[in-house]
DNA sequence: GCAAATTATCTTGATGTCAAGACAGATGGA
DNA sequence: TCCATCTGTCTTGACATCAAGATAATTTGC
């Protein structure tokens, strides 16, 4: 029954589990437990590149999500916030935002009145392309400590849960 | 360089990027995305448990973090707010709710004028100890699509990842 | 064609969160 | 002892988010 690894926050909420609710079987809030944490204390070290771009986590995803839909870097708000799992609500006010930093600009779809699309400016796509550089060297940082193999193994068994996830 | 699983989400926005920016290594975005969207889906699934006590997320884990740490079930609420990663006013409105809602009670504390220690009231104690066994169900339902040794590859992973991100 | 249903976007109101600061109480050095 | 500093909690103001509904345009069925 000993940890095979160096006890982490996780380790001891089992552990004050185990005391105080003997008859659960707490098991499944190590990896569940360990995968929030994980994606927690990641956000922070993103946020740390985006801020040194001048950007919030969100407005990166928004321009990250045009740059990578390729020329003409142009969407309609429904493609963005089902890309982005938000809100349509939330879309338009991350969009106003964009547009007044100057980041994005908006105008009328030929094909369809009700419709706004949104397009990276200039400004913004020379932003999002630096910045995508120092986000991938940043995350490269991050797991680096992680051996390739461990890594690897890491990310089948997350393409596993998000199968579990996403079906 | 073919895929050893069915694309997933993760995979379409890797394959755009590799299109659109083939000068970068974007391989780092396979496991953090992931990673980043299992959070996000595994939060929707638990916040159905929650739902059906009628608590949000966040009162779950405050009153989770009173109960696993043994009787009297008090804490302050500094350790209370270090514990869940929150700030200390974020953890004020939060109490502020679950004292309205008669789950915690606060009273001063013999040893410390400043503080006003928090503790489970026993409708509290009573909601949270049905609650948490639902959400260990709920997450060994949620697993169950994993086999046992995918799952502690995973979990693994998700250690040495955690040991990376918190040093 | 035309009315009904659907779709795309935006608005409104409520809420959870944080950063920064206010303030009372505790602690420690001269 | 007593003042300066530190600590614990709460308040304030700003903001990102969502759910629900409003509005306008498109599509569908007859």
């Amino acid at each position: 029954m000993a940890a095979q690894h160096p006890a982490d926050a996780v380790d001891a909420i089992l552990a004050q589990w185990h005391r105080e609710r003997p008859d659960l079987d707490v098991s499944p809030m190590g990896p569940i437990g360990r995968l929030r944490r994980c994606a927690a204390l990641l956000q922070r070290r993103l946020d740390e590149t985006f801020a040194a771009f001048g950007m919030m986590s969100w407005e990166f995803d928004v321009l990250a999500t045009l740059r990578r839909s390729g020329p003409p870097y142009c969407l309609a708000p429904t493609a963005l916030f089902s890309a982005l799992m938000i809100t349509s609500g939330t879309m338009t006010h991350r969009l106003k935002g964009l547009e007044a930093a100057g980041w994005v600009a908006r105008k009328p779809s030929p094909t369809d009145a009700r419709s706004l699309l949104v397009h990276l400016t200039p400004a913004g796509l020379a932003l999002i392309d630096r910045a995508v550089e120092a986000h991938v060297e940043n995350e490269r940082r991050i797991l680096a400590p992680l051996a390739p193999a461990d890594l690897a193994a890491l990310d089948d068994g997350l393409i596993g849960l998000l199968a579990a996830l996403e079906g």
